[in-house]
DNA sequence: GTTGAGCGTT
């Protein structure tokens, strides 16, 4: 809805599109309408809204019916301070279906070229498949980020504790991709076997060939001891 | 709850 049209937005030819950018995300079209109004007929004003939330996307449209009139906003409150911000007002270069627009108007330089071989319905799939593009194009920028990015750049670093994985990685393990836990594989000689004899589960921790590497090489008396130890054990 | 280049209908 916009904030003139109740059942939908009213005709979009015959008006002059302003673009007014960097307003506040609490700023409504109630706020916008005792400015714009001031320099003439405002026939519409139209904030585009996050679809799950509601909130503001930071910009609005606001239309004129008189090209002198939507001129005259532009030059008294384009960079006017509204709600603390300077908001920037422009006209609109494209239309709710990417029309071009001269002026803030649509010049109806639609897609002439694409010709009629198309046999089936190709209007609602061409129409359909731009806008869906488009608005997770844009939604991706500023708002949506947050959860997911945040999210990846924890998940980030809690795997790349051991070693960075290659996209070779990924492809092999597939679907398995998220416990990477499982795939740790040290790749044990079977000397490291017998060097832990007693020890001798299936897979020794970690922790325990960082200990014990040190140790062996302090101990100068060590390999005495093995010597008899492995001496007779035939 | 956070945000900040851009172009559109509940």
């Amino acid at each position: 809805m916009s904030r003139f049209g109740r059942s939908g937005p009213p005709p979009i030819r015959d008006t002059y599109s302003l673009l007014v950018l960097n307003i506040t995300f609490r700023t409504t079209a109630d706020d916008l309408s005792p400015l714009f109004e001031k320099y003439g007929e405002v026939v519409d004003i139209y904030i585009p809204r996050d679809r799950r939330t509601g909130d503001s996307r930071g910009f609005a449209f606001v239309r004129y019916k008189y090209e002198e009139e939507a001129q005259k906003a532009v030059d008294r409150l384009d960079g006017k301070l509204v709600d603390g911000r300077e908001i920037m007002v422009q006209f609109a270069k494209y239309g709710p279906n990417a029309e071009r627009i001269q002026k803030g108007r649509i010049m109806e330089t639609v897609p002439r070229s694409r010709g009629r071989s198309r046999s089936r319905s190709p209007r609602r799939g061409y129409r359909d498949d731009y806008r869906d593009r488009d608005y997770y194009r844009k939604r991706s920028r500023s708002r949506d980020r947050y959860g997911r990015d945040r999210y990846r750049e924890r998940d980030y670093h809690r795997r790349s504790r051991s070693r960075s994985y290659t996209p070779d990685d990924y492809r092999r393990r597939g679907r398995d991709s998220r416990s990477p836990s499982r795939s740790r594989s040290h790749s044990y000689t079977p000397d490291d076997y017998r060097k832990r004899g007693k020890h001798s589960s299936s897979a020794p921790p970690v922790h325990r060939l960082r200990k014990e590497a040190p140790v062996r090489r302090l101990r100068k008396e060590a390999p005495v001891r093995r010597l008899h130890a492995e001496a007779p054990d035939k």
